[in-house]
DNA sequence: TGAAAGTACTTTGTTTTTCAAAGTTAAAGT
DNA sequence: ACTTTAACTTTGAAAAACAAAGTACTTTCA
């Protein structure tokens, strides 16, 4: 058996951040205010995890306006998608042992 | 929806207890040498590691000789494979959007 | 109109975690 | 005697996580 560990994918080693991609894998879109405050977690600790995942190309910003606000939406990018997939699948495998 | 993060366990952020807990769940039991091979790992590291999952009580360690040779196998407590268990189910769900 | 509150951050600094490398202990092989 | 192996522990450095405070701008409320 290979070393089952490579292919976990270290970014989604956080339960912040896989908390983020699985929110967005079922809804299309999430913004800043709705993230925050359905992981509760600060503003600072939400936005510096969001960072990571952009960073890593795993998800893109959109910013708009709802009425006058300003309002900042997160969505997966493909890369992302897979990304977020190939992990789950390499869990699963090493799970199951095979 | 309630927060999904609560509900994945902290010990399981790693990378490297995640590999120890699969390889266990499948294993009986397995040694500090093989771990260590299978897991491409430093001693220090794999026995921090084998630590932080002994602490939480999630595995026991058993010394024994190997003809005269010491031998420390590892093997998976009740807890340890609920508490594994527990985490992937949890996981599973906050995947899936339940 | 002026104060308070909301959005979406960035910055700062502390705490926690991770990890490699070196040291340790004890026994075995050569 | 010296080296090797097993299974650690200790040390120290680097990275990551996090809370709190600060920022800039806007809106809402009194």
């Amino acid at each position: 058996m290979k070393n089952p560990i490579e292919a976990l994918n270290k970014i989604f080693d956080s339960r912040i951040r896989l908390g983020v991609m699985s929110v967005l894998i079922v809804n299309d879109s999430i913004s800043f205010n709705e993230l925050k405050q359905l992981l509760e977690l600060t503003d600072g600790n939400l936005a510096s995890h969001l960072n990571t995942l952009e960073q890593a190309q795993y998800l893109k910003v959109q910013k708009s306006f709802i009425g006058k606000k300003t309002n900042t939406t997160y969505i997966l990018t493909e890369l992302g998608r897979h990304a977020f997939k190939a992990h789950l699948d390499a869990l699963e495998k090493m799970i199951k042992g095979i």
